[in-house]
DNA sequence: AGGCGACCAATTGTCGACAATGTGGGGCGG
DNA sequence: CCGCCCCACATTGTCGACAATTGGTCGCCT
């Protein structure tokens, strides 16, 4: 069995406006909640419609369009039961990762974790505050770990189907400052616990780092609906 | 947030090509580890290339085939260390399930479902050891807690990505005959649990159901992969 | 005036043909 | 004789046009 490396190098055309378009859809480039049209994406991106359908099915493989037959699609809209449906999902799977990555981690892809942890935190201490770099570090951190779980379906699940809906919650609620600067230490310990096989430890410290996670966003997402002009 | 209800009506022509190329490749029909023709399949339905590709694009993302782009697409080929990273995931997502569905599950829903158990359990004494049946039946049962979590996310991976394949495992394998009848009193237990509103219980009663379950087919699949003429 | 039904434009689903890419076989050279 | 390269074939990816379905709008009837 292959492990669906996850590829990324777009071979085909399909692949390169289905990248586009998730970078857009993650950013808020194209509004949660607004009508696709297929036409107007096929002018916009110059393919034809073949290949976009191709990419919109994809799309909703990743949770990011909704489509009901002889409608059409629409982009998801966030939500708090969306936020802790997923979330409560997350938790689960990525202890499990956790477990796995604990057992079955090859010691040198360990230490180079932690030599990349080493290297997020001093990026982190020159410019402090800046948070988009945390992100990506962040969702490296968590992605690095998922492959080591050397599950197929987990890493399918994790990193092609729901990645990107956790980066568009991240990106559009925006990580604030407080939480950024935990966020580390409990990278650091996770790691610590995979480093010494602890399965148990790494699951437990990884549900709570989620959990923190969430309940973060959580607040964000529900100060900025009540005042309702996000942003 | 739509509950993504796994709709099964065929509305459109890819909807049918589909349901029945799973149907196929779930009941070995379509051998596993062959290679899939876009024109003969599209012969074979009666229909062009275009709801075909929508359908192949379908079949991969419930794991059922593996595409390479440019190359073409084969069916899945069934492995122990398949199995293995299946049922993993199972344990832990019917687990989650099951915690979820003490909580969300509405009474009457419950009572459904116990009736719906003595029901199996009348049919599976007038005809002992007719295994198929108990197939539907269990995939019912477990189909039915994983509704009642109401996570959205969750439904949409183990009814619409994970079940068809672990359908595969089972028909292909075939289920045999001991286990049938320890099966109906685990998942009794586990129901019940549920009506006690005892997540933690079910969820435990679940992983083991689950693994037990495994273990069975593991044995299968490796005694009729020794046997170099799987029947 | 309000609700209902039929038209109409726009969008999605499907088709057949063309272009690009991978694959196998035959010929050539070592 | 074996291995490599090139070419022709088959398959996949893409395109533009046609058919089917939806949603909205206008007119009509009660």
């Amino acid at each position: 069995m292959t492990y669906a490396p996850t590829w990324k190098s777009p071979v085909t055309s399909s692949d390169r406006v289905l990248f586009e378009i998730q970078r857009a859809i993650v950013e808020g480039e194209i509004a949660a909640g607004s009508k696709i049209s297929e036409p107007e994406l096929a002018r916009r991106f110059a393919v034809s419609r073949a290949p976009l359908r191709e990419a919109l099915a994809r799309l909703e493989r990743c949770h990011l369009i909704e489509r009901t037959p002889n409608a059409g699609a629409r982009v998801v809209t966030l939500s708090v039961s969306g936020l802790l449906s997923l979330y409560q999902l997350r938790e689960e799977l990525e202890g499990l990762a956790c477990r796995l990555a604990a057992e079955h981690m090859p010691q040198a892809e360990i230490e180079e974790m932690q030599a990349l942890l080493d290297k997020h935190l001093q990026s982190q201490r020159v410019r402090e505050g800046e948070s988009y770099y945390q992100e990506a570090g962040d969702l490296d951190f968590h992605y690095r770990i998922i492959l080591g779980s050397k599950n197929p379906y987990l890493i399918n699940i994790l990193c092609d189907e729901l990645y990107f809906l956790v980066r568009m919650y991240r990106v559009q609620m925006g990580m604030n400052g407080p939480r950024v600067s935990r966020a580390f230490d409990e990278h650091k310990a996770i790691l610590q616990a995979i480093a010494n096989r602890d399965g148990e430890l790494a699951d437990l410290l990884m549900r709570r780092h989620i959990g923190a996670s969430r309940r973060n966003i959580e607040i964000q997402l529900e100060t900025t609906r009540n005042s309702h002009e996000p942003n």
